[in-house]
DNA sequence: AGTTTTTTACTGATCGTTCAGTTATCTGGT
DNA sequence: ACCAGATAACTGAACGATCAGTAAAAAACT
């Protein structure tokens, strides 16, 4: 083993490729503010370039095109969201119990750019390819709700319906979030979370 | 008075602005279907001009830029939300019972061509103008929803809770309809309306 | 003849993408 | 320790395709 040194001036290759990661993390942090404000097809390349004070082809560097900017950006977003299935499903519970729990961790996500992104998205902005994945990832997600929907409705902790409508419905209020909320607003994100979900949950109807 | 003579072959300056207002309509109608299909940056002004077999030019004596027909588009659907909300106002009763005819209304608009054109538009498609008036449009709806849902707070049948977070709450599931709704599926649209004005009234919630 | 409608042909701008080249850094052989 | 070749990071400049929009002429109509 090598004794361990005072800092080194040069960088390992771990470090390099942290640094690389970085980057192109740096690029999709940039796309994804720019996507939200301003619109994926009104945004250019040289508007993120010259907002992280680098040209054009450096972005090249890291990603192949745009479409694989957007659908990452994208895929993060999804991945917020899987991670709240599954920790909802961990937590166990009455069908009720993990959805509210789900739909909570999902309206968070819909206040944040990558979740904000996925909403605002649509497929004709996408290639193909990353098209069907993207279909593909609204449909695993629109599955997980109608699953949880369906334990509870049969377990008697959710009012029956047909759970295709009602997951999407949810979703509707949930994804909204993502054209309304303003984090510079007089309301924060918890605020709206546990807003929405009340509604869903208890309904207009009183008592 | 001009005695009632037999048909003539000529037409009258009524006829010719009739049917120059026909074919105004009929631009408008089949860009739309473009717009919610393709996305209005996906579609070209020739697009639409060969779906109607004449050339680009011809559009332009109908319209003077392309933003003026994707708020067109809008404003149809503007004005179909206005006339729903003001036949819920005049029908009278509870708050309750005229937001749930509002909410209805709302729904059928939202599975046709100028109700989805709405809710796909996003700012960024807009010249400043028009998205001015897009944007009080939107507000004007949503003040809408949320007098009708403070009356009905106020009168005892819709429960009480933040009228703005509510009105956004439902009107996310509604407009959420035009990017779900497909009218070749299994569920047409009074079924779909049905179904998310239930589930938003009476929530998940069992009992 | 004069007006409206439509077309042909073209322009100008935007923007994703690529290419050729520069600099700096790293690696392996000696 | 040094050098040669490879590799990574980045840039300036240009290409190519797409369209919105226009000008001018032709066609249709009255």
């Amino acid at each position: 083993m090598t004794p361990a040194i005072e800092e080194s001036p040069w960088a390992t290759r771990a470090d390099k490729e942290k640094e690389r990661a970085t980057k192109r993390d740096a690029v999709l942090r940039t796309a994804v503010r720019f996507f939200n404000e301003k619109g994926f097809h009104s945004t250019s390349l040289d508007d993120v370039a010259s907002a992280l004070n680098v040209t054009k082809p450096t972005i090249y560097h890291y990603f192949s095109n745009k479409d694989e900017i957007l659908f990452e950006c994208i895929n993060m977003g999804f991945e917020a969201i899987r991670e709240a299935a599954s920790k909802a499903a961990r937590q166990g519970g009455s069908g009720m119990v993990r959805l509210q729990a789900l739909m909570l961790e999902y309206a968070l996500i819909k206040t944040r750019p990558f979740g904000i992104c996925v909403t605002r998205t649509t497929d004709d902005q996408l290639r193909p390819d990353s098209r069907k994945k993207f279909r593909a990832g609204k449909r695993e997600i629109n599955t997980i709700i109608e699953t949880v929907l369906a334990e509870g409705m049969a377990d008697g902790s959710i009012r029956k319906a047909d759970p295709r409508i009602v997951a999407f419905t949810l979703a509707g209020s949930l994804n909204w979030i993502a054209r309304w909320y303003d984090p510079e607003g007089d309301l924060d994100a918890q605020e709206v979370a546990n807003g929405v979900v009340d509604t869903l949950v208890n309904g207009l109807r009183p008592q």
